[in-house]
DNA sequence: GTATTTTTTAAAGAAATTGTTTAAAATAAG
DNA sequence: CTTATTTTAAACAATTTCTTTAAAAAATAC
């Protein structure tokens, strides 16, 4: 099948939640449109195929909510809520007007794009059934083994268990092996849009990895590896 | 070799409804056609062998009692019948019609698909593959037991007593052992259509279950584990 | 219709995670 | 070899998340 990069709507009142989103996803190849206006958005979403719509909740014009429910009258674009803390955030959302996921704010960019690629991968899955391969996402080193759907990190075998952030910052470091990553950039990936913290907290977090991965194997610690005055990066042939 | 799936016709006037059941039965890779009328959902399935139907009783054009009545005149399609509360859902009537078996409303996504399985089973031996999810009707862990058959959870030869929800909440996490699940996820898996309530909810349920499985066996009850800033899972090698 | 059980909500207390700070160790460079 | 810089380590404070408890609401049985 050719490939065709996904168009994607990104609505929020916020400039720098949008641009953020842009740039975020246009790295990733995806073709981005903004709107800031809730009834803006939605007769854009009408007049062109969005393969996706990320929507923000509150929005001047018309709320989320309804631009979803109004688009759903005649179109099953996929829609991914963005909501904020307060906004009842900690309640089952609602699939009665058709939303797909949402994402809670403030996020970090690195969790938008892995939902995104997700509910792309689901919906086009729907479309074509031949493909169907069960995309299992599991990352593979030779001491080291990440299973993203079962959240598991299991080090020769033994489970590992990592507290949400050494989770994350392990699973980014793995998605791109042998890439080595600023601690600004990892703060800005990984961490959520804001976060302004001490890139310390960085050192703090790869630390508190190596000790839990060196308890189970010095090998597996090893993989993580300090690139003097760069920042730090996953060597996947650790042949040691 | 290509596999073959199972089509289905999901038949009901409510476009949500439509929409729900399409979207967790899509994701165990049945095939979906629509219709929100019962004369036309007729003429559907009279055209094309579907594998199953789940039609609502309730419909414009032609009730599903009547659809179902004209069907079994000429194909065996099998009917499972979805009825709201009041609607006459006590009255085993629909099986009178050919029915397979009904469902009321609002169910819980989970036990759709759990009967829209059973149901292909029964009604073809061999000609579907399980998919993704093998429905067995008994899980054995190391320290318990889940006879679904029976309806009856056992933990160490002990039979423990559990409200509908706290076995609803077990049985689905024993089914994907290891698998985290996030509150939202459960609530909206597990718990009917129209719970739209506080994520809380699921918390007290797992204490509960824990505190009655914990009265017979502890590891019993370390067995299901919470995975901080995620949710929860069952751990099937509870080997502390 | 009342009583009982089950489910849900709410709120306080406990536990775990995260971020900052400080000091020590390691590395690079002169 | 000495110094300056960077990284690591460890301890503390702040925050977040989870558990527990209790009470209200809903559903079910009597």
């Amino acid at each position: 099948m050719k490939e065709k990069t996904a168009s994607i709507l990104v609505v929020d009142d916020e400039e720098r939640i949008r641009k953020l989103l842009k740039m975020y996803l246009e790295r990733e190849q995806y073709r981005i449109d903004e709107a800031e206006d809730g009834s803006i958005a939605l007769q854009m979403a009408l007049e062109k195929d969005y393969d996706l719509i990320l929507l923000d909740l509150m929005l001047p014009g018309m709320d989320g909510e309804t631009v979803c429910e109004k688009l759903r009258e005649s179109k099953a674009t996929p829609v991914i809520m963005l909501t904020a803390k307060g906004e009842e955030a900690n309640r089952v959302q609602g699939f009665e007007v058709g939303t797909d996921d949402y994402i809670v704010k403030p996020f970090s960019p690195r969790e938008v794009v892995l939902r995104v690629k997700a509910l792309l991968r689901r919906s086009s899955k729907t479309k074509f059934l031949e493909t169907e391969t069960t995309t299992k996402n599991v990352i593979v080193f030779p001491h080291l083994t990440i299973d993203h759907d079962a959240h598991r990190v299991k080090v020769d075998q033994h489970e590992v268990s990592l507290t949400p952030k050494e989770y994350e910052l392990l699973y980014y470091l793995a998605q791109n092996p042998d890439k080595v990553f600023s601690r600004e950039q990892l703060l800005k990936d990984v961490w959520n849009y804001e976060f302004f913290g001490d890139l310390r907290t960085v050192d703090t977090h790869v630390k508190r990895l190596r000790e839990k991965l060196n308890k189970v194997s010095e090998e597996a610690a090893e993989m993580i590896v300090t690139v003097w005055g760069v920042g730090y990066k996953i060597e996947a042939d650790s042949a040691t």
